[in-house]
DNA sequence: CTCGTTGTTGATAACCATTATCGGTAAGTT
DNA sequence: AACTTACCGATAATGGTTATCAACAACGAG
């Protein structure tokens, strides 16, 4: 079990703040939730959670998930169309998704460039940005191939 | 009423070319769709077919809105988190949208730098793209003044 | 034109991720 | 201890979307 210290003084934090209480369940969720890699709907989350702790129950873990999203510590994340994900946010950078439609592979990209005309754009438009989504969606190289293969 | 005689050529051909059939459902809701303006959800535009014809299903608005979709006609988009809009895609420069988080006005933006660092962006990775979505949320000028405003 | 095939439709049930409800519990406070 | 309030798990409900299915309409072959 590794320990995430400054993860859960973030959460603590935001706990004390808003006069909300640091619970066994939340412990658990925020640990199991570090632990996982990549982008994990909250019924995978559920699922890991219970094989930890039978007792946590399914509507806790979707509780917890938009908690940590308002404490910072996670990020909402829409790869395909109607499933929401999440992925860590603490001490990881900014980055946006391209997404193969083939094989559903995301990777994530960074273009700081791109950041900064979003942010003159919105400008010019009189907008205060404070967030934003931007997916890409493409195939790739892999399928690409595997496709232009000549059986068929 | 009015004819919207190259919407409905794209799509006739789009049947012809599936083999699929032009019925007048898909004509009816056609012209209901090429005359609401906006981004509307699946549902708003049954209100408004209800209103012309009452016969017609919401499953089949449903059904038509998507194959609107595959022929090219119509685009979705997902301004909030939960709900899938259309809008007129035939005849309208791609563009993204400025979306306020206030008072959910949503402005159409059009910036050519991003596209081209888009599909760099991709190209680099290896994807040969093919679509993309792009929210930006922020808060506009109008609801930055009245919530500066004194009152509190 | 008749018949068989296949696409289409509307009503309705089903689906499924998420949310609301609620009674019971635990933490914190006085 | 008594009280307040947040929290929990179980479960029902929600709501947008999709699947099912029987009736129907277009089409093509004969
Ligand atoms: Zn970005
Ligand atoms: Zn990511
Ligand atoms: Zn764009
Ligand atoms: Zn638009």
């Amino acid at each position: 079990m590794v320990i995430n210290n400054e993860e859960k003084k973030i959460l603590s934090n935001y706990l004390a703040k808003r006069g909300l209480r640091d619970t066994a369940q939340r412990e658990t969720i925020l640990e199991a939730f570090l632990q996982a890699e990549g982008h994990l709907s909250a019924e995978e989350l559920y699922d890991i959670v219970k094989s930890q702790d039978r007792s946590i129950g399914q509507a806790t873990v979707y509780r917890t998930l938009k908690l940590f999203t308002e404490a910072g510590l996670a990020r909402e994340v829409h790869l395909s169309d109607n499933s929401v994900r999440y992925e860590h946010l603490y001490n990881h950078e900014h980055h946006d998704h391209l997404i193969c439609t083939v094989c559903n592979r995301v990777v994530e990209v960074k273009e700081p460039a791109i950041e900064i005309l979003q942010s003159a754009l919105a400008e010019r438009h009189g907008f205060n940005l404070h967030d934003h989504r931007l997916y890409l969606y493409g195939i790739c190289k892999d399928c690409r191939e595997s496709q232009d293969s000549p059986n068929r």
